[in-house]
RNA sequence: GCGGGCGUGGCGGAACUGGUAGACGCGCUGGACUCAAAAUCCAGUUCUGGUUGACAGAGUGUCGGUUCGACUCCGACCGCCCGCACCA
């Protein structure tokens, strides 16, 4: 082999070519070994790829390349989440199709991650905009429609005024759209639910058992799902001419402060707000404020409590003496809980905000420890914590669980009506997940409203019910509601003129269940074979973005409920078995004097003693470095993986995206990093081209017995494989990179050591040995230059298609060790023993040393702490 | 406000369940090779003191504790980041 330099723009085409010509990224699905599915999340078809999208892919293709080679049948599939917006934002923009210009994007971005070298199977390629992708999803959605766990409900929904659709409550950031960044507006429109709310215990659950999720993630869904226990409570309304009803229920925690409560309030929204405005202006006017100041989550931040005293009593269900008043608050949400609540101001901020400003007073009913129950008073802060009751008759001297139960248990047994006064109940914050969106580049909900008939699913033999390709976008709005006949049909069940559903699925659904599609075989006739879903899920390692911790993690857990509830899979119930959530890629942002952004292609970095300074190319102009900041368009520090790929090759990127930063963490781009994994490339080239001078032929028998100099070699290599196997295993990537490196940098040194001798035939044989592994090693991480490495080395095969390296344990180790030792915890030398030295000759050895003996400087010996084989303590 | 995470050289970061702090890389310094530059190779690089070498002391945000021994465990505090947020 000679010395050139590795030509990554012309190998890395090559066996790319080679790799898909041979179909050994293929994945059949009847193969006996066992099975691993690894998964990144699917990209959006935006029409580049960025960087977090190759830091994504090349940490999945790590995997898929080791678990491959390990042994394991590998399904590592890639499609498109290709419904959405921008589409229809292009297609207005441009005059295009929304189907023309994914399809165009798909094909561009395609073609980029295939020159990164992913092991994927793209013959099990999806978009989901694809009929033959969304009709399942069709007959899934009717599926659920018959198990209850789709319905039809008026309901205030998130309104995003910019995109004219319906948002779910996952999609609303700080009380803006997620996608469009405006306020999102309240409004009363009757939408497609699906019953996440079914699942709410289960979910909550079952995320115990997902021992491979971060913690991090779980505990946002736990959050998200906000599951808390408490007690509804009717209280009794004293009659009054403007109200009909006698009752009011509220939901608490916190029945303990029961004694402490000085008023009930409902929401704006409450019915029984509504009964009492008939009669009263005032109320009613009050109503229509809260509606119209209240409605983003920002603007209820800022807002003050207010609050309308109605004039109606309620009774304290354990003092019909004690009379509350009924307040409408703006701040009692009607989507929580019942819409009521009583206020208790000692053990209530909020409510203690509320009775300061209308004069309601408070009574202390909880003491926290420590405190004084006689002296003990409420100021401007509430205490909400737990303690011993007081001023509350029979519950005195309780803790607050004791209280807790005790009230309870009491308002069960006590009926008011025909009913008991008090239930014990369990609160999700969990909302039902509004689907309904007012486009048209979406997944049409199969369903046709008939006058006669009412909601009529869409028989299964007219499915898909396919998006119509004449269309314009010249007008805001539900394109498919204008189209001119698309919507008008006859009802399948009695025939009359009738209307289909003009609203599409928000496209979350589409990517609720792709993972499941990718299980079966493109083109097989059988609709999402279950055989197929349960053969391969859950997928073993998926990895994505932090942002979806809540969104699309949520919903697919759902979705895989859904699913097994109506019989599309067997026994599984989560469809993730290990997920990893990896960071950002950031970069440097550069700004003129003016303020203008540079993209870092335009900007010149020069190292002067005083620090980093920057220039534009053309200009010459001195720029500002700015703060390292997530790669975004608006300030320009995006670096295009084309850009990288062609200059430095594929290898070369996914080297660098996976040295230095943990996975988990942001990783910064830089330019010096990039170079730094160039070079390593071309110095892997020239290691492995100096092993190959000087090793044995590959496939030529080790000689019987090694010299000292080549078991060493062979220590280095082995240890420094189990290293790496153990760093992959648990996607340590940042590690895997450091011992290559270092297995590089040994290698070297051992060339340099043995060249001026005479080699002998094990050392040859010892250096074929780290040739092959060292190359093996790389394979998952750069895999181009891996093969080419390979075939230098004279191997017949493909790395891709080699068999993991199997490491000796046998080999490491060592007869002799060197055992640190510290005189008071402070490490003053090294003891070199016997591997299974007796404990007397190490304390001995141990005392004998110069180092030791200095350091203990005459002070007698109190005792010798010795961890076999790790360390030895001498303690004076 | 609630919940979670993180603070280690000039920088990114190592240090497995308490056992040699700073692996590996970037950067920097010096040297070799070269007419020269790039590339490459070699050596050094936590701080302070010491004439160089081994040498001594300090050191993982701060203060205290447990321990033969603490980046790691416990308590209090400081700083930064993320998620949720009028959820009764």
């Amino acid at each position: 082999m000679d010395s050139e330099r590795y030509n990554a723009r012309e190998a890395e085409p090559k066996w790319q070519r080679i790799w898909e010509e041979s179909e050994i990224f293929r994945t059949p699905n009847d193969d006996p070994r066992p099975k691993y599915y690894v998964l990144e999340m699917f990209p959006y078809p935006s029409g580049r790829i960025h960087m977090g999208h190759v830091r994504n892919y090349t940490m999945g293709d790590v995997i898929a390349r080791y678990k491959r080679a390990r042994g394991f049948n590998v399904l590592h599939p890639m499609g498109w989440d290709a419904f959405g917006m921008p589409a229809e934002n292009a297609a207005w923009h441009r005059k295009s199709h929304p189907a023309d210009w994914t399809y165009a994007n798909i094909a561009a971005m395609r073609g980029q991650l295939k020159s990164m070298g992913l092991s994927l199977d793209w013959s099990r390629e999806i978009a989901t905009c694809d009929p033959a992708y969304y009709k399942h999803q069709q007959r899934m959605f009717l599926d659920f429609l018959k198990a209850g766990l789709v319905v039809r409900k008026k309901s205030k929904v998130n309104w995003d005024p910019l995109d004219h659709t319906v948002l779910a409550n996952e999609q609303v950031i700080d009380g803006r759209g997620w996608r469009s960044g405006v306020l999102v507006e309240q409004r009363e429109l009757t939408q497609w639910f699906f019953k996440i709310t079914d699942f709410a215990e289960d979910l909550l659950r079952a995320l115990d058992e997902l021992r491979r999720w971060p913690e991090k993630v779980r505990l946002m869904q736990a959050n998200w799902i906000g599951r808390s226990e408490g007690l509804a409570l009717r209280f009794e309304l004293e009659p009054a001419p403007q109200i009909a009803s006698r009752e009011v229920e509220v939901y608490t925690t916190r029945q303990d402060t029961l004694f402490g409560a000085k008023f009930l309030a409902i929401a704006a929204d409450h019915p029984l707000a509504a009964e009492i405005a008939r009669n009263d202006k005032a109320l009613a006017g009050f109503i229509a404020e809260c509606h119209h100041g209240g409605s983003s989550a920002a603007a209820i931040e800022t807002a003050a409590k207010k609050g309308y005293d109605t004039g109606v009593k309620a009774s304290h269900p354990f003092d019909r003496e004690r009379r509350l008043p009924l307040y409408v608050a703006n701040f009692v949400l009607m989507d929580y809980g019942t819409g009521a609540i009583f206020g208790c101001p000692a053990h209530d901020q909020r409510d203690l905000d509320f009775a300061n400003k209308y004069g309601l007073g408070n009574t202390p009913v909880v003491c926290p420890p420590g405190e004084d129950p006689a002296t003990f008073t409420i100021g401007a802060t509430a205490y909400e914590g737990d303690g011993v009751l007081i001023n509350s008759r029979f519950l005195d001297g309780m803790t607050t669980q004791a209280a807790k139960e005790e009230v309870a248990r009491r308002l069960e047994a006590k009926p008011l009506g025909k009913r008991p006064q008090g239930r014990r109940e369990v609160h999700y914050r969990l909302r039902d997940w509004g689907i309904s969106r007012q486009r048209y580049w979406g997944c049409p909900i199969p369903v046709i409203h008939c006058g006669a008939c009412g909601v009529v699913a869409v028989p299964a033999r007219d499915l898909p019910v396919e998006l119509p390709r004449d269309m314009s976008f010249d007008e805001p709005g539900n394109p498919l509601d204008r189209h001119p006949t698309w919507k008008h049909v006859p009802c399948p069940a009695c025939g009359a003129p009738a209307l289909r559903e003009t609203d599409t699925m928000d496209t979350f659904v589409d990517s609720s269940w792709y993972f499941a599609r990718f299980t079966d075989p493109w083109n097989a006739a059988a609709p999402t074979t279950a055989e197929w879903i349960e053969k391969w899920l859950p997928v073993d390692q998926y990895i994505g973005g932090i942002e979806h911790a809540i969104l699309h993690l949520l919903y697919a857990r759902f979705f895989t409920r859904a699913m097994q509830a109506t019989g599309h899979v067997g026994a599984l119930m989560e469809p993730f078995a290990g997920l990893f959530t990896q960071g950002m890629v950031v970069h440097e942002t550069y700004r003129s004097k003016a303020g203008e952004w540079f993209y870092p292609a335009n900007v010149r970095i020069e190292a002067r003693p005083d620090g980093r300074h920057a220039f534009h190319v053309d200009s010459g102009e001195e720029v500002v470095i700015g703060a390292i900041e997530k790669m975004s368009k608006s300030k320009r520090n995006t670096v295009d993986p084309d850009d990288i790929i062609s200059a430095y090759g594929a290898d070369t990127a996914r080297w660098f995206v996976l040295s230095d930063s943990p996975p988990e963490r942001d990783v910064i781009w830089t330019e010096e990093g990039v170079q730094g994994a160039a070079k390593f490339v071309q110095r892997l080239w020239r290691l492995v081209g100096e092993l190959a001078s000087l090793a044995a032929p590959a496939g030529t028998l080790a000689p019987g017995t090694f010299s000292a100099s080549a078991m060493e070699i062979r220590r280095t290599v082995h240890m420094s494989l189990i290293t790496l196997d153990d760093d992959i295993e648990r996607l340590r990537f940042n590690r895997a990179v450091a011992q290559v490196h270092d297995l590089a940098n040994k290698l070297s040194a051992a060339i340099g050591a043995v060249e001026t001798t005479k080699i002998g035939q094990d050392i040859r044989a010892a250096f074929r040995e780290a040739a092959d592994i060292l190359v093996m090693m790389i394979a998952p991480m750069m895999p181009h230059l891996a093969e080419e490495c390979w075939a230098a080395l004279g191997h017949a095969d493909m790395a891709a298609e080699a068999g993991w390296p199997v490491a000796d344990r046998a080999l490491v180790v060592e007869d002799t060790i060197a055992l640190p030792v510290q005189v008071n915890g402070r490490k003053r030398a090294d003891l070199v023993v016997a591997r299974d030295a007796g404990r007397a000759a190490i304390e001995a050895a141990a005392v004998a040393l110069e180092p030791v003996r200095r350091a203990l400087d005459g002070r007698p010996v109190k005792k010798i702490i010795i961890v076999p084989q790790r360390i030895v303590n001498v303690v004076s």
